[in-house]
DNA sequence: GAGGTTTTCGCCTTCTGGTCGAAAACGTTC
DNA sequence: GAACGTTTTCGACCAGAAGGCGAAAACCTC
């Protein structure tokens, strides 16, 4: 089969969710040989007829909600020859985020894994899940894609929590806010939580003021002076 | 044989050198159906025992010496099932960028190609071109991927133009010249160039301080405070 | 030496991000 | 209802990064 130069083509999915300390990775318990017993990322093959995107979607579709996920971006091919059992399969892999407020039905063999302590991983599922945690922490910082880790409505404190356990380190509240809200990611909705029940000043509430991704500044230089004339 | 799933893959590369005014890519014209006459980036058939990368620097030497290609980077997986005639095929789109004062040799039907006034694109190339364009762009502002693109040294002047050219708008030499060293990617060589014909103050000469790729700053926001606690 | 050309450097302004502490707005307790 | 603790919000201040501009430097030719 490889012999005439094709190949069996794989979709997977980093699907992540924040949670309360670290981030969480969907996967699901290999039943059968190989790597039986290990955790794996949610794909497939891919079929004719569809791109690798749709593929993905209709694959991620026997393990969650759909409606439920946020955002889907494709990160990266693996191909090394040696990354799985013959015969050879090359994967394309996806980032998938799901709020941390949402909490999809998922099927017996599939679980949300926190990525620190992740349980025996098949193949080479671990290296693409830390690839796929790579690419959410650099686009944190300039792109919205808060969006689509966040609910509908959030306070600042909220906001901040999911920040910091997705990077991995402390995140100011009061910097957060001024630079969200200024790149215009952030809008207030006018309206405030209840306060906690040991008090506390009520918090306001904010909404993404989009849903669909946007670079909102990786070009701290060299930016076009006003008009540009794109070629 | 798509009816079992199996499926070629080919790897392409657009390889981009910084001309005169706007960027060029390197093509290929097609000798033979489909698409005759039309012109195609380089690459081929994955090939058993390598993965996506080996295989698009072994398709590239034959369309250039791969010594003057100074970075390569994986751009894009291309697999909507109508991009090209039947039996189905899916690409692994590759990013290669070669020094402007590099002229490599290249064989007969191959030739570097403005990228403002491209001759009849075969299959979706165009669109994958594109994709390298907007890439490279996008990089210049916050990596030092500028190295592969400038000759060994050179004066912060065609630096300049260099990055005008690739980016498709004005930009100021004094700005670049302090983002790109404060930012530790420049590093004066001591030395100066001789003055054109018309005379002028000689410039003095630069180069990049490392020829691998590396992120400057896109974390303009949210940066860890002092030790990073690594998940 | 005068005039033209190109590059370099310093100054100024603006904007962004980091830090800190005070003030606001709650609930609880005495 | 006044004092206290808690949480959030806001303003002030500071450092650093970047854009713009013009003067100065260093060369050429005539």
């Amino acid at each position: 089969m490889e012999a005439e130069g094709l190949i069996a083509h794989d979709v997977l999915a980093v699907v992540l969710r924040i949670t309360s300390p670290v981030p969480s990775v969907l996967l699901w318990q290999r039943a059968r040989e190989p790597q039986s017993g290990r955790w794996a990322l949610p794909g497939g093959r891919l079929g004719a007829g569809e791109d690798v995107e749709a593929s993905v979607r209709r694959h991620l579709a026997e393990k969650v909600d759909l409606a439920e996920v946020a955002h889907v971006e494709q990160l990266s091919v693996f191909s090394d020859p040696d990354r799985g059992p013959q015969p050879r399969r090359v994967a394309t892999a996806f980032l998938g985020l799901v709020p941390s407020d949402a909490d999809p039905a998922i099927p017996g063999d599939t679980a949300w894994r926190p990525v620190d302590a992740l349980p025996p991983i098949a193949f080479d599922h671990g290296e693409i899940t830390r690839a796929g945690l790579d690419r959410l922490r650099a686009k944190l910082s300039y792109t919205n894609i808060g969006f689509a880790l966040a609910p509908d409505v959030f306070s600042i404190s909220e906001l901040r929590r999911l920040y910091a356990a997705a990077l991995g380190h402390h995140v100011s509240a009061t910097n957060l806010q001024r630079v969200l809200t200024r790149r215009g990611v952030l809008v207030p909705t006018g309206t405030t939580a209840a306060p906690g029940p040991t008090g506390g000043r009520p918090a306001a509430l904010f909404r993404f003021s989009e849903h669909t991704l946007r670079v909102t500044d990786p070009f701290a230089a060299l930016r076009p002076p006003s008009g540009a004339g794109a070629v």
